[in-house]
DNA sequence: CATGAATGAGTATTCATTCAT
DNA sequence: AATGAATGAATACTCATTCAT
């Protein structure tokens, strides 16, 4: 019997993963267990072993595909050249709309890096360290510009980045705001911040 | 030995407190042992009992203790009357001083909600809610004034907290940033974003 | 080592359950611990909850199996029809048969009833009611006929009851006496008593 | 200050034992902790110990004192002389007020032998034999006189003090019966049994 | 006479992991 | 590709017991 590509065990690679993200948002990664996470998708403990050697490197997977997806998108969506503004702009459309298409994933990727091993813990926080950076040197260079007013950069790219994550803390698809509603709250925050004058 | 000369009730709550915040923080709640925190006080794990029902109570005092303790001090620092800036700058130099002071409490109050048994997460998304309306009243009178200007003041009020509470990620006691220079970094960031004109 | 060669799940359950009922017989179900039936099952403690969710509810398999058996097997036996005397004597002869071949179980149904929860013990005192009913009918069926004579029929119940069921506190297989002499014993006690008349 | 004869220590000794009694029939003496007497008594565990050396010979002294109380009793109320039906009735008659009247503690003394250590166990068992062999000498006198026909004097023994003691199962003082009744009922049925005839 | 602080051995139970089938 | 039986190390928690005060 010849079986169908993309069959079997792709499928249940796919839905161990599912299964996990959704647990561990839920309950956090030590208090998901792997007896929890067979019974989602309906196969035996054991048998996930023939996904994943061990459950921290199933966690570490789920972060780090999300990290190298964050990463490469923003290479895509990444605005060649333009003015510090123009970047922001862009940077936060792309931040907001991706943080609140895959919310459960970087809540993950934010809540549970402590229980990672710390060898692990270094790749991803170099990864992340790749991510701050984008915003940090839009800061800079803004500064330079003279359209941005900053008494830290530095501080400002780590208060703005988590003004911006927060929102996969409350944010639900389907709620109150549209996306676009949703982009447009945070790029006046970022930008003006909450004054009526400019 | 049974009990160590000049052994002190009040002392080893104390020390099991601290133990206990420390190590979560660094480690997270699930993670962290009752043995783990024992020896670092000194003692018998089984002793932990004298003062602490239950590991699950012991983080639910380390986080209501903190909730009181900031709904409490802001209750006393509010500013009686003024606009809605003075207000604002008023509730941002008690927030930012309050979890610079303390950033391992915070910590553990934002990262462990989801430790703690159903009923008690209630009573403590209470509180939080308590302290979150007193930001968002603010917003609303800012506005009503005239000097604030936000797409939607729920939102903000999320991540104006989401912002300015990001510190006790990186925040260091004794950093490169006094306490000062940080209230003066948030503030600008909230009241007039990036931009250089206002 | 994993999984010894050719083991077997039903052997492994019906080895817990004799190791479990012997122990608990000799020492009362609180003093057994599970490392204990497990050390002489040959198994892990920990292996044990493949078979029985709780220490608890081990008992409780003990003891309604037990009951269960009790009920059933007198179903079968009960004679159709027939006088109150002849009912007697094949209630004797069933009870003091049965309980002499399983001394251990109806001992330990008898004095860990204490260990159950609530709820469970609810359920056993109902179903041993149920046999107690069995005996008190024969004895008013009998009283009805005028061949038995007795001040209390209820009392009488529970006073014959405790006297045939004692036999499990002494009894041992291969004793002084045969089944037979023993069944003789007690009927002679039950219908006439001391009396050397009747 | 002088302290009154009889004071403090003697009443709590006293108030430990009481609540000792009652915790342990209720729950059995494996499930009965030394926190929960003190509780019920209204002082600390650790305060158990000037009294009581260890739990074990709390259970120990309850057991002997029940012992040593009925083989006296039965000293004092041992008629002397008389034919064997005499002293049968006698001796029912003591047994089962003794019993009816401290059910809480002969009932520990049944169920709690297990609980002793070897030698404790060993010391309990030769008291009872001696009880045991009242009743033994009295059925053997009986038969020989010819009033009793028993098959084996031993197994009624066994049988006989079984049906009697039964009662502290479920006896409550202050029930349906009256002593009296109760006396006759289980004397009935020691000398005739069931039989209307005699 | 009584306690408060502490111990340390022990308990039931959980869980990631292994591997023959 | 998946499972069922089992492990062993760990965990929160309990309890009898000790003894300086």
């Amino acid at each position: 019997m010849v079986r169908p590509v993309g069959s079997d065990g792709v499928r249940t690679e796919a839905a161990i993963r599912d299964a996990a993200i959704h647990l561990i948002a839920a309950k956090g990664f030590e208090a998901v267990t792997l007896r929890g996470i067979a019974k989602q998708v309906g196969i035996q403990a054991s048998s996930l072993y023939r996904y994943y050697p061990s459950k921290s490197e199933l966690l570490m997977t789920i972060i780090t595909a999300h990290m190298e997806d964050l990463l490469e998108r923003w290479a895509e969506a990444e605005p060649a050249g333009g003015s510090a503004l123009e970047r922001l702009d862009a940077f936060i459309e792309f931040h907001v709309s991706y943080h609140s298409s895959k919310p459960t994933e970087v809540f993950i990727a934010n809540m549970e890096m402590r229980a990672l091993a710390a060898e692990d813990r270094k790749t991803v926080v170099a990864m992340r360290k790749r991510y701050e950076a984008i915003l940090l040197q839009i800061l800079l260079d803004g500064v330079e510009e003279g359209v941005f007013s900053v008494p830290d950069a530095r501080v400002a790219t780590f208060a703005i980045l988590a003004m911006l994550t927060g929102l996969t803390v409350w944010y639900q698809e389907g709620g109150r705001l549209s996306k676009d509603e949703l982009v447009a709250c945070y790029s006046k925050l970022v930008t003006t911040g909450l004054s009526s004058v400019a």
